[in-house]
DNA sequence: ACCGTTGATGTTAACGATACCATTTTGAGA
DNA sequence: TCTCAAAATGGTATCGTTAACATCAACGGT
């Protein structure tokens, strides 16, 4: 017997009908006032007495009315979105600033929407067009380079932009960021000061690990040591790219006094390579990281790295674009947030 | 001498000018079509003869024309944004699944959005309201653990849900996750397995991770052990939370020979006190994680951990919405993906 | 030559909110 | 009591797109 076509339909998950939603006229019905009244007692209840705005709320809660954002954002040409392309979540340097930036969004009724880049450009001008599309209120940007098609665009779409960690004279629109190359000088001179003469660099392959490398390079010329050789690894960065870093390079020279690593989780690595090898450290060998992550001032030993303000970035470029996105002009551009070198146990 | 007032504005940043942006009726008037075949030639190329469709993508081209998705998704009811409720961004566990879920999205042309609830509720039912208005095609919870309240509002707002890294017999709608009482199950057989009799667990204070040190207790029980000593601490967990937690243990009991904790990253604190202790491992202290982090393979000794699939975890739960949200129907509403205790140097 | 089918395209209206302007009510001051 | 500005509220049109339906041409089969 062939099972009833009229029977109701099996609750297991089919499509998802269209539900007729609550709407403002609804809820205007119901509260006794206009829908543009309902839309204000929402939205600005400042502008609307107590009296009106309590029958309205009222009839909210009974109909359990949601504004419909599309809708509103359409007409308003406000969407209350912010978009942040980044390379990647997989390290673990760009989530404190993801952090910050979503709820410093969300405490002020903006919503976050996620992309993710990848290091390498082929996707990026799709990923871009779907988030245009979106009309963002702004989007925020990791790093600075971009192909010269991606700005094109950026800019032809008239949403802000902040580009952030790094620094560059020339930013899309707004900045918040940093100077690679002054950390890199920074901390080649603290080594330097620590008594520290043959380094050594373990840095990634992405743009700005590579320009702090290069900085690097160039400060030890300036101080008048010999070049220092850079092992260079594909980012994202792993403790293991650390530990054969540190083999590769011992390898090569082995009478290393100091490595810098251009993230801690590499210098964790060398660290735990140091221990397996038996190398004492800061004794034989001194080791700098950069990041600051969590993990670092709970290590042993505790390690000596370039602290950056993730959240102050991801706070900065929040404040921006919301203060864009109400109509107020951002008076400074480019806010460098400058970094710390946090002296612990491994120098 | 003060500034002219009648100099032409500074260019630094004012308020975003609505610019009359372009539509589907300025490329369809270019290309000589109508709107609707403008609309079809973009989002059903198929639908389209190639001629058609090459004089619109001219047009497109021409006018750098981008499809407003707000107005778009109004009228069409399809969004194409998934909304993802995370506690936080900080711990390394959710941001594998977060990747996964923006690749797998982003592929198909969803976006994801981000909320954070933390790990108060307070917020939540404020995000809530904010993602549900802007008519995701579905949403990713991370946890089974909501308020009767949130629940009541997914439901009602009839948007498909995944609750993920969990498991539970009544989801909401769909589910991709693991039991956290198999898992703690399985890691206290396998450490008695191993020989060790004096266990003890270092957890976190959230809802999950405290059912994973209950189980563990009642397993030992099960297995005839002395009931282990659990240390709690406040989420999220810290590699410093590891070490303070051995040291509390072997306060209290210092024969103990198996740590569980719930993480890696304490896992690596436990690592790194006994190391700072001159203590033996696995010799003298075994030590097994949750997670199995990307560093965890490298560690010395490498860690003994209980791998989840993380990744997975994103890719089912992007496509079980996709499904849903393109009509189709999903069979299976409960995916347990299961775990796999990773053996390595540390038990 | 006729008819029904398929494919290509166009027309109209609607999604749900708010900007803009018009209207009504309130209340302070003369 | 009257006037007039300010406050409160309402009506209408519109944001840009696509669902739904309508139209028309092309074509194969009988």
């Amino acid at each position: 017997m062939p099972a009833d076509p009229a029977a109701p339909a099996t609750l297991t998950t089919t499509a998802r009908a269209r539900r007729p939603s609550v709407t403002v006229h609804d809820v205007a019905r119901l509260a006794g006032v206009s829908a543009m009244t309902v839309s204000r007692a929402v939205n600005t209840p400042d502008k609307v007495p107590v009296a009106t705005r309590a029958k309205v709320q009222a009839a909210v809660a009974k109909t359990g009315y949601v504004p419909n954002l599309l809708a509103g954002g359409l007409r308003s040409n406000k969407s209350r979105l912010v978009a942040a392309l980044i390379p990647t979540l997989a390290g673990p340097v760009f989530t404190e600033t993801a952090q910050a930036l979503t709820t410093a969004l969300n405490q002020r009724g903006y919503q976050l929407m996620l992309g993710q880049s990848g290091y390498d450009q082929s996707h990026e001008d799709d990923l871009l067009g779907a988030i245009i599309g979106r009309r963002p209120d702004g989007i925020v940007l990791t790093g600075v380079m971009h192909s010269a098609e991606t700005r094109r665009r950026l800019m032809a779409a008239g949403i802000p932009v902040v580009e952030t960690w790094d620094l560059t004279p020339t930013p899309i629109d707004m900045l918040v960021g940093f100077s690679h190359e002054a950390v890199a000088q920074a901390v080649c001179r603290h080594l330097h000061a620590a008594g520290r003469r043959r380094l050594a660099v373990i840095g990634a392959d992405d743009e700005r690990s590579v320009r702090r490398s290069r900085a690097f390079v160039a400060a030890a010329a300036l101080l008048g040591l010999a070049p220092p050789p850079v092992h260079q690894v594909q980012a994202p960065t792993t403790l293991g790219d650390g530990r054969a870093g540190l083999r590769a390079l011992r390898a090569a020279r082995p009478d290393l006094d100091a490595v810098f690593c251009s993230s801690d989780l590499m210098a964790l690595g060398v660290l735990t390579e140091a221990q397996a090898l038996g190398l004492a450290i800061p004794g034989q060998l001194a080791v700098i990281g950069f990041g600051d992550l969590a993990f670092s001032c709970d290590l042993h030993p505790a390690l000596t790295t370039v602290r950056i303000d993730g959240t102050r970035i991801g706070q900065e470029a929040a404040r921006c674009i919301i203060e864009r996105a109400e109509g107020r002009s951002v008076a400074e551009r480019v806010i460098d947030i400058g970094f710390t070198i946090i002296e612990r146990a491994s120098v």
